[in-house]
DNA sequence: CTGTCGGCATATGGCCGACAA
DNA sequence: TTGTCGGCCATATGCCGACAG
């Protein structure tokens, strides 16, 4: 292919269209290179079979970075040149020794709007919010009836578009009118894209677009106009790749906008002969970053992680214009492709959200992506609050763990398990320094001193625990099991339930999307079903933790038996039974749709009633079942139904996935015939209701 | 890159696209493949320095073809897999062996039509030809008032369209309306290209396109919708290829629909392995067929080639819709990059055209695109007669000559130069047999028996030698020079100048552009400037054909000066004296322009009058002009002005190029603007007058 | 026979304030 | 404050016969 003028453009006009979360390291600092990432980052399968050896992850120096968009779709990607640095680097070297000079240059003023469907398509106007306008735009000249002015802006790739502007209407309110569609036509914007005005340092006015993930067309119905989709940081790609994949063919068909595989075999090839090497990354792909500040890693991988643990994530809305953390618990900690990748921290945490829907697909989660934060009642933070991702909540001191193992080497050596054992990771690893920290994890009550010093810094203000309205908005809606023989908990269970139906109730709600999919909120789904998900490693873990016989202190105090914060954490986040428990409930997937539903397995007496009940849900034919059931059994391995007697398939099976022969495939040209046929194609017959249907 | 699906198409359609003159070899036929032609076919250089050594011309079984349309142009290519034979084939071997299976389908009824600006642009509307509404289109109702009917058609991709076939208007006339705009537009079709009709076998319309290779703008002026340009069999790329990559940037900004550079290195490897290996070719991308049919390479082969051979060579107007025999001769034989591949035959033939200004660039061609043709006066045959390629002139038997060398091993090994030695080759190795050929092509006088026999089979019936008024509408318009001390001579080309200008006066006239540039007559150009293409090179010949002292009869009839046919060749398509001869007339070719200026260099003393003349020349500054005027002295090295004495650069050169930065590059983008934009930029600042401005 | 033009009907683009969330 | 709508004007689109080459 033709080399395109590599032209570098203004790193905050690239900024600002890649979204606030993004970080791309600067030149000459140090960062850990993960190819497991890398891989993930291509949109096709990487073979990397044919590769030498390649540690899982390594140290590199940042030798230089390009701020590039791409020529059709003005989408941001970064090339970086990385060299790869001898191990023999001391560990907890200070990341400053390459002068990682001053990142701290100001952001520029911008702003950002997602497009309405009247922007994007009526009359070929565009709404400026008045804070843009006043901030961003050059001043108006108000006296002049009606104020008018042409504002001149530069795209990414330094072209220069002209815009009328004007003040009108009644009320008064600021327009761009004539050169706005011209606009909209040559970008391919459609509503839900987002534009981003941005006042350069010298003055110029700068514009970029962020396409909006289209995951699909059910966004359509929720309001494409007010979107704010959640887009993961450091996001997950597994079961939803295919999905992302059929986006970009009809956005992009030549599969631009994505990494190559070849481009990471060779890239990994380079790396392990400690070659420079150069990696494309975008930054809205929505899977994580695979070239991460080698001192994030390293803080990430001195904390000896452990099930139970609590985090907390970053995620950004779609539209970037907020920032939502999310809570969760870490239920396993093991090594995500120990074949391949044997001693890789990458996705080391296997975790469950206290919103499980809303991060259905985020299932494992590299360490340095969260932040722990001490045990305490899971009551959660608002996904809306506004914190931003750069006043990080720092933890004390004591909390800073010495490593687990030596590091940059692999952590986990020899027992890929061992570390797994939340046990032992504590009690066998744990110095004394960390029983402070422990007790601020464990020992947490609402009488304990430390949890009022540490909530002040956690929760936004005003925030009580135990309120008996607690100002929590939408959180996990909690369930009324009443197999609980502990009252306290159930009562705690109640108040934590009290308050969110009240927002729950009235249909406009803040829309969430993840990796394409959207997330509906507990409310949404059912009060009476059960999550399910990711139960059986914590319980795994379980049975390996009492056959190994310790019985310290510590793990009394960690037993779901002993301990009440313990105990009131396994039943709110782990409330499903063992697996092929009584209450067999059961999470079903239709490959082509979006949602899980639940399947209530106890009423089901064989494989017949099985597919019986899967084709009724789906409105299916039988028939189209057989072969189309697929779910893991206990040792993870991919089955189908029928592959094991139905008895040992109710124990075990937690997750059921339908593969389906996609239809529809026809209309891939509909891209071509321009936005306002993409636009009625939302509404077309791919067109459908609510997905939360539950059995 | 995502594997599209790579659906063969029709390939009656494909090869209606393709034009007429575009031949794929048949599964199982044997070809030679040329690395050296694979690379020229690609836009971009072809570093073969890391490849192992590879043979010039490798003989292949075609082991499948794949009729292919690019997803986004509809440029149609070929995919075409050669599995590479052993050298141990006798060389004489016939085709057949594999069974070539019967390629002589017969051809489905088909019509192609240039777009003229109105078919184009305006008002949406498509004049159907009446041929092709009659014999193409479904039988229309003529009852009915208008007569109407929806066609149906279907294009490369299967995909639909829709037009509203009319007869109307007075006089009536066949229309195409609604749906052809959208056609249009979707395609972005633009005046000059092409739209292909085809009744395929199941009866089913198809509809293909064949885009204009616009050179550039100048095209608009002299009447895009009339375009019969040239478009060269067997073409050149050397000076070309930049102005050929400006012009695909601009339509296609990727480089799609051309081979990349390690696409050919990829494939030469494999072949040079002995294995199978793909090669893309693009019928319409104007560089040479690299796989050619086995049988012809070894005819062309069994030549014994030699300076002053006649021939002629087909070339296709771009429009495909007819097919002109060009007259040249050969004035060199040679290897055409003795370096990189020493023993290839592949554009061995350094040749001077009758009409050199039309084929300006073409300089080199592969024996197996021309066709011998018996020395005698060179009248030329028109470039408009239709006599088709297929009826091919059969050389007499005698001209059947034996294998110079053996073959496919490298035929001319040792003394690269000696059959570019026109006497030795011909005294010293021609079998009696040639006598008789020689004796046509030389002794050759209106009196003589055997030119009637000739040129009954040779011109077009009709054409008188001699007569009068010549039926000859477009030939070469010879000039007066004076300096002849031949009577008769001057008498002949007298004769042979009174009838063009018959034509040539009106403005409308066929067009020719060749590799994207416009070719001018020579009556557009001057009658009083001479051309000097080519000539050192036949002087060099002429120079070693002296010194090396033989005095041959035969030398003696070649000689300017003792035969009358030879000098009269040599008058009229050598007419330029000596480089930095008496007249100093010189080339100029302003690198972002098409066609040369004329300059005297006689009335220049210095390189700074050089320089102030060029600038007045191009309405450039004289500083623009300090080194970037490029030439090639005696040697055939490049040079700058300056780098010589001014005396010596007077005395070699003969064409000077200049190098300018090109303006106006913001307007890459127009492409995407649309057709009516496209179209509207031809009438735009880059308009220009005629070329034709002489010194 | 067919390329181009001007006429003209209709569709679309695109600017506007009204209104309401 | 700003998203959406209907009104309405200007322009573009596209079909037509006239005319001429």
């Amino acid at each position: 292919m033709r080399k395109e003028a590599e032209k570098s453009l203004d790193p905050q006009l690239w900024h600002a269209c890649a979204g606030s979360m993004v970080q791309i390291p600067p030149v000459n600092s140090k960062v850990f290179y993960f190819p497991q990432g890398h891989a993930e980052h291509s949109l096709y399968p990487v073979d990397f079979s044919s590769s030498p050896p390649i540690p899982a992850l390594l140290l590199c120096r940042v030798a230089s970075v390009k701020f590039l968009a791409d020529a059709e779709t003005d989408e941001v990607y970064a090339k970086i040149m990385l060299v790869p640095l001898p191990n023999t680097e001391p560990d907890l070297e200070n990341d400053a020794v390459f002068g990682g000079g001053s990142d701290n240059v100001e952001k520029p003023a911008s702003f950002a709007k997602t497009l309405t469907q009247s922007d994007a398509n009526n009359g070929g106007g565009f709404s400026v919010p008045r804070y843009c306008a006043e901030t961003i735009f050059p001043r108006l000249d108000y006296t002049a009836d009606p104020p008018v002015q042409t504002v001149i802006a530069r795209d990414v790739h330094g072209e220069i578009w002209k815009f009328r502007h004007i003040y009108r209407g009644t009320p008064r309110r600021h327009l761009l009118t004539t050169g706005w569609s011209s606009f909209v036509n040559h970008k391919k914007l459609v509503a839900g894209d987002s534009i981003v005005f941005l006042r350069a340092e010298n003055g110029e006015l700068c514009v970029g677009i962020r396409r909006a993930k289209r995951g699909n067309d059910t966004g359509a119905e929720s309001g494409l106009g007010n979107g704010n989709y959640v887009s993961p940081y450091g996001g997950f790609s597994g079961f939803l790749k295919e999905d992302e994949s059929k986006i970009t063919r009809k956005r992009s068909p030549r599969g631009k906008g994505k990494v190559r595989a070849e481009a990471v075999v060779e890239a990994v090839a380079l790396a392990a002969n400690g070659q420079p090497f150069e990696i494309v990354y975008y930054p809205r792909a929505s899977t994580p970053e695979f070239c991460v500040k080698a001192s994030a890693v390293r803080a990430a991988m001195r904390v000896p992680w452990c099930s139970l643990m609590r985090f907390k994530m970053a995620f950004e809305t779609e539209d970037c214009s907020r920032i939502s953390w999310f809570m969760g618990t870490v239920s396993s900690v093991h090594i995500a492709d120990p074949l391949r990748w044997p001693n890789s921290p990458w996705r080391l945490l296997q975790v469950t959200w206290d919103e499980p829907d809303l991060l259905q697909n985020v299932e494992r989660v590299s360490p340095w992506l969260v932040e722990l934060v001490p045990n305490m009642l899971p009551v959660h933070l608002s996904p809306f609050s506004t914190v931003t991702p750069r006043k990080k909540l720092r933890l004390p001191e004591h909390l800073d763990f010495p490593l687990v193992e030596q590091f940059p080497m692999p952590p986990f050596s020899g027992h890929p398990l061992r570390s797994s054992n939340p046990l032992r990771c504590l009690s066998d690893n744990a110095p004394a320094g960390i029983q402070g920290a422990r007790h601020a994890q464990f020992r947490l009550s609402s009488s304990d001193p430390h949890l009022n010093k540490l909530k002040s810094g956690l929760f936004p203000s005003g925030f009580q625990l135990f309120d008996p309205q607690p100002r929590v908005p939408n959180g996990i809606s909690m369930t009324k099991h009443t197999d609980s023989n502990d009252d306290n908990l159930s009562c705690l269970l109640t108040v934590g339930n009290s308050s969110p139906k009240k927002k729950s109730e009235n249909g406009k709600r803040h829309q969430f999307l993840l990796f394409g999919q959207p997330i509906l909120t507990e409310q949404q789904l059912s009060h009476s079903c059960s999550t399910g998900v990711k139960t059986s490693v914590k319980n795994e873990d379980k049975r390996k933790d009492s056959s190994n016989g310790s019985g310290s202190a510590l793990e009394n105090q960690l037993s779901p038996e002993k301990s009440f914060t313990t105990r009131l954490l396994w039943r709110q986040d782990y409330q499903t039974p063992e697996p092929g428990s009584a209450t067999g409930h059961c999470k079903v997937f239709l490959e082509s749709e979006d949602v899980g539903r639940t399947l209530d397995l106890t009423v089901l007496g064989s494989y017949e009633e099985l597919y019986r009940r899967l084709a009724n849900m789906f409105g299916r034919e039988r028939s189209e079942m057989l072969g189309h059931v697929l779910y893991r059994d206990a040792t993870g391995a991919v089955k189908q139904t029928g592959d094991e007697p139905f008895s040992t398939f109710m124990k075990t099976v937690k997750r059921l996935n339908i593969r389906m022969d996609s239809r529809n495939d026809a209309d891939g040209r509909s891209w071509l015939t321009g936005i306002r046929t993409a636009e009625n194609r939302l509404e077309g017959p791919n067109k459908r209701g609510p997905l939360s249907i539950f059995a």
